[in-house]
RNA sequence: GGGCCUGUAGCUUAGUCAGGUAGAGCGACGGGCUUUUAACCCGUCGGCCGCGGGUUCGAAUCCCGUCAGGCCCGCCA
């Protein structure tokens, strides 16, 4: 097949290089995980459907970098944590909600991994957890420690040469920890296998047992020797580790050192939010996968990767973008799922088949689950639900509406997908998130300026429209429908622009949602009154 | 200084690896539906494919150069 989708396109190139492979992700738990972390395991999660697909014999793992230091204070932590810089972020306290170390909160590295565990499974997401720390601990890493301590030199070499970097004299190719667990301010004095000697800055001195991961590998080789124990084949990474004199150019070195072809390599570009840079959690410009989940069912989050490629820079935000997002993906699932285009196919040039097949791409690995077909719940456009949702405050009603308008067949049965759509919808249009423009804003009082340009007798008929309102029993939409246009035809008048007034009035703009079920979910004085305040004099 | 990625319609982009008439969506505009839409359906407009050269019967696509934006060469995905 020539026509693919990326994920596809790169499991056919590592088809090549043999049936089993691992597909790795790999995240240090620094902080807050967001949306920029999420394109790592996805963009791994989805080649590696992408090999199954292909009948490759393929594994995800996602390694979680719990053995790296924390490097310092971050803008969230309680100056307290000074004490725990350099030490592994396996082996410190989570904070609290104030962000001060809290002793029965767990690890810090579960601490925030945790939570982004929970959205993975959300998001169909069953990586083979590895945890670095315990890793070393179990040994996982000596063969490689042993190689580097034994050509220190090379390393230097490799390093100096490739990233053009010059190191210090005494600096050496692995990192111990002091007897409190700290990295920082070590020079190792001594290596004889299976122990680093080492002396600190103050003069104290100790070893560290390469076997027991009393420490750790800098990240240069920490990375290549974790493809070469795993077994990695291919692993995405983020486009600073890419670049050449990077740590892939570096790392596919030391890998071939540690006896294991490097992996197929794959740099992704970040994301952003639209407007304020790059994602990062230090500089609170971040957008956690759970936050969105909570807006959005889970295939739109998914969608978001599947979509781009992975060389593409990616722009985002929970207002307008979440929503075009969310608008495409249902109307590609419409037009290629409920068409049967795909029958046709002869007849489309070579681009056409390419743009269809990709577009399906996207939405098969959108999919929650592997294989599944794809839900229907699709059907009702997000935008239209988000309208109801604003106007009918019962979800029955909504289901109603629905019916009605023919978006699902009985509005009695809605499909679990369906309810939980909705009431992510209604999460997002009571959040700050939900774009401005698309809020109904009932007014509080009217702009009677904006009301000139009308050519009819305004007061009169709103006076005759309020005796008609008055008159009513019940307040709901047919009766309130008929009551606009009888009034309107009695004058003679033309029903648009009584329509046109009636928006203007009531929203401030020229058009919005059927009027007459919009009115029915307000308060029927605070309307009246708010009607009759309009004058065109 | 060295290197990587990106540049295609007003906006978001597909197509670049494997050269063969530039394709979408959104927006805009026009029309349909007329118990009123922001739904839905139909249509129109809109591109020196960043710029300059080269290879070729033929280049958005390959090669060289150049400009612009982003990033890396210090453990931020």
């Amino acid at each position: 097949m020539i026509i693919i989708h990326w994920a596809d396109s790169i499991a056919q190139k590592l088809s090549y290089r043999g049936k089993k492979h691992v597909i790795a992700a790999g995240i240090t738990p620094s902080g807050e995980f967001h949306i920029g972390h999420l394109r790592e395991i996805l963009t791994g999660e989805m080649i590696h459907r992408a090999c199954l697909k292909l009948g490759l014999d393929s594994e995800f793992v996602f390694v979680v970098d719990s053995a790296d230091p924390l490097r310092k204070v971050y803008s969230f932590l309680d100056p307290e944590y000074e004490k725990y810089v350099g030490h592994q972020l396996a082996m410190i306290p989570a904070p609290d909600k104030y962000g001060k170390p809290d002793s029965t909160a767990g690890s810090y590295s579960d601490y925030f991994l945790n939570p982004f565990l929970e959205a993975l499974k959300n998001i169909g997401v069953k990586p083979k957890i590895i945890d670095n720390y315990q890793s070393y601990s179990e040994g996982k890493f000596s063969e490689a420690c042993k190689i580097v301590c034994e050509h220190v030199e090379d390393i230097k070499t490799i390093i100096e040469t490739i990233s053009g970097r010059e190191l210090s004299a005494d600096w050496f190719p692995y990192n111990p920890i002091d007897e409190n667990g700290c990295m920082d301010g070590l020079v190792v004095t001594g290596y004889n296998w299976p122990f680093v000697y080492w002396k600190d800055s103050i003069g104290n001195s100790g070893k560290n047992n390469l076997k027991n991961g009393e420490g750790k590998l800098p990240w240069r080789l920490d990375w290549p020797a974790k493809w070469s124990w795993i077994g990695v084949t291919c692993e995405p990474f983020g486009k600073d580790h890419g670049t050449s004199g990077g740590s892939y150019s570096t790392g596919r070195k030391f890998s071939e050192m540690f006896g294991h072809e490097p992996p197929f390599p794959l740099a992704y570009e970040w994301i952003s939010i639209k407007g304020q840079g790059a994602m990062s959690s230090s500089s609170g410009v971040t957008i956690g996968p759970m936050e969105v989940l909570e807006l959005v069912p889970s295939e739109i989050l998914r969608y978001l990767v599947a979509r781009s490629k992975p060389a593409k820079h990616i722009e985002f935000n929970t207002g307008d973008i979440l929503l075009n997002l969310a608008d495409e993906y249902e109307r590609v699932c419409a037009s290629f799922y409920e068409k049967n285009l795909l029958e046709s196919e002869e007849n489309l040039t070579k681009r056409q088949k390419v743009l269809r097949h990709e577009a399906i791409g996207s939405v098969e690995y959108s999919q929650i689950n592997l294989d599944s077909e794809i839900d229907p719940s699709y059907k009702v456009p997000f935008r239209h639900l988000s309208m109801i949702a604003q106007i009918r405050s019962n979800d029955e009603d909504v289901f109603f509406a629905l019916e009605k308008s023919g978006y699902i067949k009985s509005a009695k049965s809605p499909s679990k997908k369906l309810i939980e759509k909705l009431s992510k919808i209604r999460c997002w249009i009571n959040s700050s998130h939900f774009p401005e423009n698309l809020k109904i804003q009932i007014n509080e009082r009217v702009d009677n300026k904006i009301l000139v340009n009308f050519n009819f007798p305004i007061n009169e008929f709103i006076q005759n429209l309020v005796i008609k309102f008055k008159n009513l029993d019940t307040w709901e939409s047919d009766y309130i429908g008929s009551c606009i246009i009888n009034t309107a035809k009695e004058m003679d008048l033309n029903v648009p622009d009584v329509f046109r007034l009636l928006y203007l009035i009531i929203l401030g703009k020229v058009s919005g949602p059927k009027l007459a079920r919009l009115l029915q979910e307000l308060d029927k004085d605070k309307i009246l009154t708010l009607i009759l305040s309009a004058k065109n004099n």
